[in-house]
This record gives structure tokens, sequence and C-alpha cells, in this order.
DNA sequence: GACCTGCTGCGGCGTG
């Protein structure tokens, strides 16, 4: 191999890049070595730096060097998970083939494509095609559909680390696993940000043997600056809180001197309250800055972006929706307002400022209440050693795996065994055994044991040995559904006079009246009435407006962050002397250390404290709100084994709260049973009410799997149906059919993904391991007050135990 | 001593 500056085109695209004012990385000149030697892999580079060219030429240069090895028709398929950056990546491309001097056509096929250019597509398949995974599942619902792919030559997917960890990833992995059967010379490179685990990163997208691997790494670095926006007075923060606002003031300065600035919030609400607070401080401000969140109208975020595109704004609130994209080149500031929540989604929005390899990122954390100013310290030390959370792949989920049999059998139809031999070579399905083949078979013929009664589930018919849906209806239906996304019941809000703002609610809407004020997308809208599912307002000059909340998700704190947090607690005592955030919080460590004790790094901190309220028990883990409802309801199980009690359970990413009108009787003694590991998982399956979770897990999985049609053609079917018909389906599986996969898969998400198993049982060791400290105070101190804050507002109550003994006798009765 | 919250992402058909 001759070296790569000699090969035949390396000059034409050096020069190419050159005059677009780029000079190769180290990392994009291996790539396209290993590219040129047949290699597959994972390209992993900082944002900015030019992962995508970096695959993209590669092809370009091999395609100069042997156009013998190409034959006409698709050589290039680009995996986005955003629509929104296909655009813009096709117009690069385009241009980079058109200054080449390259006939190469370059397609976009997704949703927004209008069906003129699909069919134009589909008769003549562009070179490049950029797709998203659920448009290329679609393909594969056509007709003949390999034959698009025959002459494919690479695969690229981008942003690899986004669709990883979830089903989409799925989606994708077994979008590799058919193209590899198609075409016989495919390449497959992913594009991945750093993540944790890398190297399952690349086993999960190419687990071939056949195929010879390799991963790129970016020596380039970004440099990124973190500071922490502190208060003058440690007063100045509430001990409890999450908005933050009360800093805001120091926030007007730093817009003032920045370009750009993109303000990154937790939740929808929180930017709307956000956006309010800093017009009221500074009115001149207004037409200057814009919110941006998933509950926006598209057409007004997509207008927003252009501002920002063209330096028009000079500040935007959002949340997680401006985390990927395409680059703002004038944003320079990053504000982040309260907890990240995870140190890879910190240093993902730092990278949203100073977007070019050799600029510093520029990244300001604002802490909403004081003992978010340690997460600022764990942060910044997390960001300095670089280790960010992993992405984990998801396993045997039968409703991707059901779908896309569907979606086979619309298309080309399949068979029996030579699919089962090629589905096991995914990473998510290598552990399927030949039962769980068939009863994936068995569903899709005949809907399974327990709905063999009902025509609508005999889905696909098998003809001479061939698998394939006949219906045109059942066709029909199943391209209109797929996907892994299912969605909340919203309505969309529109002017009178015409024109969408935005989504919000039904349960929100329902409890206004006509004339009240609610704000939307930073404006203040009068409502006045529904009609066919639309919210109709009118503008409001109303100085009293509601701020309407979503039922979101909850971003949990990462593991890896807790461990940077715990970690700082115990640098508390001693602060560092260049930890300004730990030398702030002096008197509010002091107070704790004196009312209390401050938690060390094998420590675990019990306080029990009594108030006119009644009895509290208050632990700290510091693992995350989704492993404290675990715990806690464990942990009041634990107790009420003890004797016969009932709580109020509250908690936060922290620690939580049991609360009583009787004394608990925890003592020095009897803390370290109550917290053992031992039968952990058994008598957390007792404590906690696994069924209703597996309910609420069912509904995707019900949806994914073709159960329950959240589309229809002429016909509307809202989500409360939808919820409807999948509990009812829940409970038949759960009486009749307890064997079912798809009812499995719920009960392993709760198990995996809700309940963390992995990590609650690492945590609990971790206790068990260290000491555990029990303090009585009379007063709650610095690290209970935001919990007991958090419990004003919604308390659990935790069953008694004669209610639960009567479900565990049922429980018990059931599964003999 | 003091608060009130929960992210993102995708996708299509009819009929003559």
């Amino acid at each position: 191999m001759n070296k790569f500056s000699e090969t035949p085109g390396y000059s034409i695209i050096a020069d190419w890049m050159a005059a677009s004012g780029n000079k190769p990385f180290d990392f994009q000149a291996k790539c396209w070595q290993q590219y040129a030697q047949g290699y597959s892999g994972l390209v992993i580079a900082p944002t900015g730096f030019g992962k995508t060219f970096s695959v993209f030429l590669a092809l370009i240069i091999d395609y100069l060097n042997h156009p013998g090895n190409y034959q006409p028709g698709l050589k290039l398929l680009w995996i986005t998970p955003l629509r929104s950056l296909s655009k813009d990546l096709a117009r690069a491309m385009a241009t980079a083939i058109a200054e080449i001097g390259l006939d190469w056509e370059v397609g976009v096929r997704n949703g927004d494509t209008p069906v003129n250019e699909r069919q134009r597509q589909t008769r003549n398949m562009p070179e490049v095609l950029i797709v998203t995974p659920e448009t290329l599942h679609l393909l594969f619902a056509q007709k003949n559909n390999s034959a698009f792919f025959k002459s494919l030559q690479c695969l690229a997917v981008d942003e690899w680390h986004e669709l990883l960890g979830s089903k989409r990833g799925v989606l994708t992995e077994l979008a590799v696993n058919r193209l590899l059967s198609v075409a016989p010379n495919l390449r497959v490179w992913g594009i991945s940000a750093t993540i944790g685990n890398i190297e399952q990163a690349v086993d999960v997208l190419l687990p071939y043997s056949r195929l010879k691997r390799t991963v790129i790494y970016s020596k380039a670095k970004k440099k990124i600056d973190i500071i922490s926006i502190m208060p003058d007075e440690i007063e100045e923060l509430p001990w409890a809180g999450h908005l933050g606002t009360r800093l805001a003031y120091k926030v007007l300065p730093i817009i003032d001197k920045s370009r750009t600035t993109l303000i990154f919030t937790n939740t929808r609400s929180q930017s709307e309250m956000w956006y309010q607070t800093l017009l009221d401080l500074s009115p001149d401000l207004a037409g200057q800055i814009a919110i941006h969140h998933g509950s926006v109208d598209m057409e007004l975020r997509t207008w927003i972006e252009d501002m920002l595109q063209t330096g028009q704004l000079k500040a935007v609130i959002a949340t997680s929706s401006l985390d990927l994209g395409v680059d703002f080149k004038p944003v320079d500031t990053v504000i982040q307002i309260g907890s990240p929540k995870g140190v890879a989604r910190f240093l993902q929005r730092a990278g949203r400022s100073g977007h070019s390899p050799f600029e510093t990122s520029v990244i300001y954390f604002l802490p909403t209440h004081s003992l978010e100013l340690i997460e600022a310290a764990a942060l910044k030390e997390a960001a300095k050693k670089q280790v960010v959370e992993d992405r984990l792949p998801m396993l045997l989920t039968f409703d991707v795996l059901v779908q896309y049999l569907v979606t086979l059998a619309v298309g080309e139809g399949f068979r029996e065994n030579e699919l089962f031999e090629q589905v096991r070579q995914t990473y998510a399905f290598s552990e399927m055994e030949p039962q769980e083949w068939q009863w994936c078979l068995n569903f899709i013929t005949h809907g399974g044991s327990s709905l063999d009664a009902y025509e609508e589930f005999h889905k696909v018919v098998v003809e001479d040995g061939l698998y394939k849906v006949t219906s045109r209806r059942i066709a029909m239906l199943h391209r209109m559904n797929i996907g892994v996304i299912v969605s909340d019941a919203m309505l969309k809000v529109k002017f009178m006079t015409g024109g969408y703002i935005g989504m919000i609610e039904e349960y929100f809407i329902a409890k206004l009246n006509p004339g009240d004020a609610f704000v939307l997308a930073g404006r203040v809208l009068e409502f006045v009435m529904i009609k066919d599912m639309h919210v109709l307002v009118r503008s409001s000059k109303s100085k009293k407006a509601l701020t309407p909340s979503w039922l979101g998700g909850r971003l949990p704190l990462s593991s890896n962050l807790s461990r940077f947090l715990r970690q700082k607690y115990t640098e508390a005592s001693h602060p560092a002397s260049g930890e300004k955030e730990l030398r702030l919080l002096k008197p509010l460590f002091d107070r704790q250390e004196k009312t209390s004790h401050i938690p060390k790094e094998n420590e675990l901190l019990v306080e029990m404290i009594d108030t006119r309220e009644g009895y509290h028990l208050f632990i700290y883990p510091f693992e995350g709100r989704y492993i404290h409802e675990i715990i806690s309801a464990l942990v009041a199980y634990r107790i009420s084994r003890i004797m016969p009690i009932s709580f109020s359970i509250a908690m936060n990413d922290y620690g939580f709260e049991l609360l009583s009108d009787q004394p608990i009787p925890v003592t020095e003694e009897n803390i370290g049973d109550i917290l053992s590991s031992a039968n952990l998982m058994n008598d957390i399956f007792l404590s906690v009410n696994a069924t209703e979770m597996a309910r609420r897990k069912f509904r995707d999985i019900a949806v994914i799997s073709g159960l329950v049609l959240q589309k229809y053609h002429n016909q509307y079917k809202n989500n409360k149906s939808l919820q409807a018909s999948s509990g009812i389906i829940f409970k038949v599986f759960e009486e009749y059919d307890n064997q079912n996969l798809l009812l499995r898969q719920a009960y392993n998400e709760v198990f995996i993904h809700q309940m963390e198993e992995p990590r609650l049982v690492a945590g609990f060791e971790r206790i068990n391991k260290g000491k555990i400290i029990l303090k009585r105070a009379t007063a709650f101190t610095p690290l209970s007050f935001p919990i007991k804050v958090d419990s004003l507002r919604q308390s659990i109550s935790s069953e008694s135990l004669e209610t639960r003994i009567t479900r565990m006798q049922q429980e018990a009765k059931r599964s003999k």
C-alpha cells in the first residue's frame, strides 16, 4: 500500500478541502486509508472536526481510485437520526461532488420528502441517499426493494451514540443486518461522539466476523471552559428549588457581552418562565430572544434556527431540542440552568458554542439551589477526566423484531430459517432462542395463543415457505405505523386567525376556562375554545398568565455524575483551595456537619428527624430518583416487616424520605439489615408494584409490535383509547398468556431500564461495603430540606401491610 | 432557612 497522500484522488480531495478552508485531520486520513483497505468501523471525534466528511470522502476517493468496482445506482446510504440534519448535509455533499467533478446525485428521503420526489427516487435511485432509520424500514416494506441496495458500497450510521441506547438503535441494527445480506461489497461505518462504552458501541453496530473492523479516534481534543455563576452570598441561593430565576440578573451581562447565547433548561415550562423573567428584567431584549423546545411548532422552530444561523438572535432558551442538529456558528456562549444530570449531556451542550475545532467552548453553569454548586464542582472534575456516560444497547426487544418481520413480509417476504440465522447475528438478538423465534412467527401469523380468534392479528401468511402479507389493508396500516417512537396525547395550539404556535397537553387545557391566559413559545395567549382537536387562542395582553406543564420524561442523575458528586462531598469538609464552589458552600456544610453529618464517599447517611409533622427518615444514596424510588419502597417494605407502619414517600436525585405519624423502628442495630443486599431482588419485587410499572411499559410495546395501531387512515385515534386498549391487552396477557414474550419484555424493561437492576445491585454493594451513619436531628438539615419541599408537592402513600400481604398471596397463587 | 417541574426523536395512505 502506498502512502495515502500518494493515492490517486487524494490531491483532488486535499485541494478541495483546502479551498473550503479545512485541512485534513490525522483521523480523517486514517479513515480514508482504512476504508481503502476494505475496513468497516467506527469514527470517533468531537463535533466540528469533520467526522462526517471523513467517511464521505473515503468513499469518493475509493471511487476515484477504483471506478471499475462500482456499479450504477445507489452507492452511499447515510443514516441520520434527525431529519433536520439531512438538507444541509445533502447540500454540502452535493457541492463537494460537483467541485470534484462527479455527476453523482445526492438525495434525501424521509417523512418530509414529497411524493413525486419519492417516485422519482424509486425509478432511479441517486448515488447518495440520506435517510432516517424509520424511512429505511419503510423502504424495506416496498416491493423489490433489494434492487435499490444491490450496488451499495458504503453504509454510514451518523450520530450512532444517539441511536445506540434506544429502540431506534435496534431498528438500525436490523437495517445493517439486512443490507449486509443484500449488498455483497458493503462497508459499514459508524460515526459517534465520545461515550463511555466505545468498544461495545462497535460490537453492537458491527457484530459480524466476516467484516474487517476498526475504530478510529481523533487525537484532537475540544477545549472547554466551565464557569459557575456564583451568587455574591450563599444566602442568595435557596436551599431548594429548580427554577434558578433568582440569579437571572447575573445572566444578563453574559448575554450582553456574547455574540449569541444558548440557554439550556431541563424542562419546557422552565424555558417559558426564563423567557418571561429575562424580558421582565431587560425589556429591550424583546425581539432578540426566543424559545425553542419540543412543543413549539415546527415552523416556528425552523424559523428560530434560521435566525440563530444568521446571528439575528441574541439568545435562545432551549431544552434538549437544541442538543443536536445543525451547528449555529454565531453561538459563542452556552448557559446551563440547573443540573444537566449527566456529564455527556453537559459536554454536548458546551460543544454547541465555539464550534470550530480550534475555538474553546464556553459553558456557564447556573445553580438553582445551593447544593447544586457541588454538582458544578463535580461536573468540572468529570469533564477534566473526560469520564462520560455509557449508552447501553437494548436487547431482545421482541416488539421491534415483530415489527421488522411484518415489514419484511409486506416487502419481499422472508423465509423462516434463513432469516433466523441472519437476525441472530445482530447484537440485540444474538441470545434469541429458537422457541422465541417460533413465538414471533406464530404471533405475526396467528396473533399468538390468546388472540388467535381475531382475524386482524393474522397479518402474515405463509405461501410455499415464504412469509408474506397479502392483504393490502394490513400492508397499508403497517406502513403507516412503522417506527418505535410512541407519542403522548397533545393538542395543537392555533390562532383564531390561523397560524400554529405549538402543542399542549390535554389535561392542562382541561383546567382552563375560556378567557384564561397562558404562555406558549414565549407568547401570552388567551384560551378561546377547543375545536376539532385544536386549541384556538388569540393574543392576550394579560399580565397574569399560567405556564403550561407537560408530562415529559424525567432525567435522572447519571451514575457517572453521582460518583463525582459523592467524591465532592468527601472533599467538602476540606475544600481544596481552587474550588470556589465548595468554599462558598462552607457555611452550609458547617451547618450540615453540626446538625448531622456530611457523608463521605464510603458512607451512607441516614437521618432521623422528628418534627411536628411526624417522624421522618431520610437516606442519601445519591443514585438518582429512579433508583431512589425503588430503594425507598424496599426500605419501607422491610421496616413494615418489623412493625406494621405506613409511610409517605418523597425523593429527589440525592436521597429520599419516609414519613410516618408513628415512631419509625429504625436503630443502629437494625439499619444494616434494612439496607442489606441479601434477598435484594426478591424483596424489591415484593415491595414495588412491578405489575403497574410493566403495564406502563407495555403501552409502547403494544404500539411498536402492532397490537395497537397509533394511526389509522381517515380515522382519528387519540392516545387515551390507545392507553385503554393496550391496558386491556395487558390484562388479557397477564391472565391467559403469561408466557407471552411481549409481556415478558415489559417486565424486563422495568427491571433493566427503570429499576436499572445492575446499578441498583452495584449501589447496594457499595452501601454494604461502606459505613452507614445514623444521625438524629430535631430540625431539617440542608440535605433533607429539598426533599421535604418535594414531598409537600406530592406524596406517594405506601400500601398498608395488610393490602400488601393480600397482593403477595395473590401473586404467589398466580405464579403457581 | 423555603419551594411548587420534569427531554428528545419518526412516520403514510387512498384511486384510476
